[in-house]
DNA sequence: CAACAAGCTGCGGGTTTACGCAAGACGGCA
DNA sequence: TGCCGTCTTGCGTAAACCCGCAGCTTGTTG
């Protein structure tokens, strides 16, 4: 068995490196990409059907490589082993992962323990592993509850974006009417209206800016969702 | 001589303890945080005069923990070893560097002797040791070529905590149309008019929004930099 | 099938933004 | 001292935004 490791920080990839070997006897060869370009690369050349992910990396990030990765071979088993457990990941993730496919997300907090315990699941027994923490925000953002609809997501992302109404409406197929009206449902859900209802209208926000802001202090955006959308937009803009 | 290290991973942490016992041999006692708010107690209760600090910490992260220790000693030698170099940590950084202060900024992907040298000089030398990749957007962002001024940035992130135009008159002291003058030389500054002048109406930006998100895409502004800029923001609501 | 909740849409109007134009204010410099 | 560039401010306008109201289309449920 072969193990490509994906990830940026060296101590951190001989880490893992170590937990691969010790978790798993059966594996003979490990090798090692330190971003996602090269992890594609790598992945392609060796068909890996065994792949360690870190997220956040600086040339190409996980999910992106993961993404084409799978889109190539789409049973390869991925075990996502990341710092956060940002909404904003979560849902990238979820997005991208094939029917069937066994994948993982740990923490890198979570413990020697638990890491090799994920690794012999996923790459030995073809089973998803889901950190407790991420879990939580899984259910959440897929279930319904208390969460944020695909729609409202949706619509957030674009206002980060810097659409404008029209522009958005035009994007997504829906009238400009529509479009505010997400707006608006998005806003509540945000609770942007709280300090804006000081009875002055001394303080008030600005309700579109205050909701990317509060999403991102909340965890439901950050960087790395920002920077994929950008790509698809303009993708989106090129086609017309 | 006594080392205090702030850094919230693991791995990094008796990395840089190791890096420290090679570099120092002076150094008899090494000291260990987890996160800020459990580092400026350990710099209070051991007045520590040499300390290693992370910056990105999921607790209280160091530009903060800096903040607090510099201001109750602020002869304190402090070593930052951040994995980033956004604009916005170094912004965060020099803004709060007392007068004569020694101090030093290196990334985390530097080499051994690097940091180890880095050590020397600040802990033992007093001198201030700023990477080399680091130096370039500190000059561009204290001297005014090319970069942003103080101005500029201050109305950045008063529109991307998502204050009306009103609102950010009121806190800066200026007039409506002053706010909307530094946005408006803002906006030139970020080229957020770039796809807007698609010749259709087409495809228009908000460009409030727009600005924003150039702005974390290109690192001026990133989680921190809001984290901080919102607590700050709270402050004021509350003084009025 | 009737009833009802949920989402899409147009209309209308009150606010907020973006920005050109032009009149001071202030500081440097020859 | 007088000219000039930068910064601030007010006025005015067109566009964009926020949102209540009401009519329509759907999918769901008893």
């Amino acid at each position: 068995m072969k193990v490509l490791i994906v990830e940026d920080d060296p101590l951190h990839r001989s880490y893992l490196h170590e937990a691969v070997n010790a978790a798993l006897p059966e594996c003979d060869t490990v090798i090692e990409a330190e971003n996602g370009t090269a992890g594609e690369k790598l992945a392609r050349d060796h068909k890996s059907a065994h792949i360690v992910m870190d997220l956040q990396m600086a040339n190409r990030n996980g999910i992106e490589a993961a993404r084409t990765i799978w889109k190539e071979r789409p049973e390869t088993r991925i075990l996502f082993w990341s710092n956060y457990s940002d909404e904003a990941y979560v849902r990238g993730v979820s997005r991208i992962v094939p029917d069937g496919a066994a994948y993982g997300y740990v923490l890198k907090s979570a413990s020697d323990e638990r890491l090799k315990l994920a690794l012999r699941s996923i790459f030995i027994e073809s089973q998803c592993v889901i950190d407790r923490e991420v879990r939580g925000l899984q259910q959440k953002s897929l279930g319904q509850t208390n969460g944020f609809t695909d729609s409202e997501y949706e619509i957030l992302v674009d206002i980060a974006l810097g659409l404008t109404d029209r522009a958005i409406a035009k994007r997504r197929g829906l009238s400009l009417r529509s479009v505010q009206n997400r707006l608006q449902q998005l806003y509540d859900k945000l609770d942007v209206y709280q300090a804006a209802g000081d009875d002055h209208e001394d303080g008030r926000f600005n309700l579109r800016a205050r909701a990317v802001t509060v999403a991102l202090l909340r965890k439901l955006l950050n960087y790395s969702a920002l920077e994929r959308a950008e790509a698809e937009l303009q993708e989106w803009l090129d086609g017309k």
